[in-house]
DNA sequence: ACATTATTGTTATATACTATAACAATAATG
DNA sequence: CATTATTGTTATAGTATATAACAATAATGT
């Protein structure tokens, strides 16, 4: 018999996952973690996160957005977008360009750091996720972006 | 031309999400974010949150569970797990049984109270998958369980 | 039997994410 | 010109997550 401080075999999970083991959204949340854990590391040599790595992808693509259209398009709040663009704005990887005709809102726009600085997190996050889904068949990570992508594309028409 | 204040069309994004749009994390990311804001609603009736929700499911599931087991089971460090388990044992749904010949060991229990409503939540969140998924058919919903719980077990083997 | 090492659960602390409310400045509307 | 709405910001609170350190106690090694 085993001590009983002994690590139960890995391969032999010994917990009764029977229940959380029918939901999706379980599922979606444990998968979640292994993936942002992975893209955590990945991106801290950038000294980015994921949040503020997803907003300089948004601004790169979508030259002179204003902060409420980056709140709309990442789903986040106004307020907590303040802190994100403050942080890109002082690594000057941004800029906060004023808008002609309209003093309260600003154009956001990448600098060429920015931008430089972007392809190469997009080369790591691409490298990242060849080595987390490399178990994953072209098909079927296509058939996983469609049933994910369905989901929450369809929840922001609904909104 | 519109207006500027007026709201794009929801069923036409104006957004390049192109680069985004690639990766698999990313819309893991957004669909969890759905699924979550749903599951919360869902489950406040109850007074519960995903992790307490979660940590009550195992320990109904999985009688005599230590707190060191339940934090690897849910996959989260032991000294964030102590204000859940409190939270449980404070509304008298679990107890910290005593384990014999182990003054430091705690058994984790759900009581009747606990086990009641923890069916009743489980049904709820069974309704909330039905609502959120009821676009995707009964194969696609495998595949994507297949799918993601792949990846999540297989890193946890890995650990 | 005793010293050493490991485990269990806890406390403290820090960071990040998320939500909400309120506000000033300014634009749009009536 | 008064009223309403928008943009961005500040403040605050709650939750999740990570790390370090510790006391009490069990397991291990000699």
């Amino acid at each position: 018999m085993k001590a009983k401080h002994e690590k139960a075999s890995a391969e032999q999970p010994d917990y009764n996952y029977e229940t959380l083991d029918r939901f999706v959204g379980y599922h979606m949340k444990r998968a979640f973690n292994v993936v942002q854990a992975d893209l955590t590391e990945t991106l801290k040599s950038f000294e980015l996160r994921m949040l503020t790595y997803t907003a300089l992808v948004l601004i790169v693509d979508n030259p002179d957005l204003s902060q409420t259209q980056l709140a709309v398009a990442m789903d986040i709040e106004r307020a907590n977008l303040v802190v994100i663009v403050d942080e890109l704005e002082r690594r000057e990887l941004i800029v906060r360009d004023h808008v002609p005709g309209d003093r309260r809102a600003y154009a956001l726009n990448a600098t060429l750091a920015g931008r430089r600085l972007c392809k190469k997190a997009v080369a790591a996050v691409v490298a990242h996720e060849e080595r987390l889904f490399s178990g994953l068949s072209v098909k079927k990570k296509a058939a996983l972006i469609e049933a994910l992508s369905d989901l929450h594309v369809n929840a922001e028409s609904n909104e």
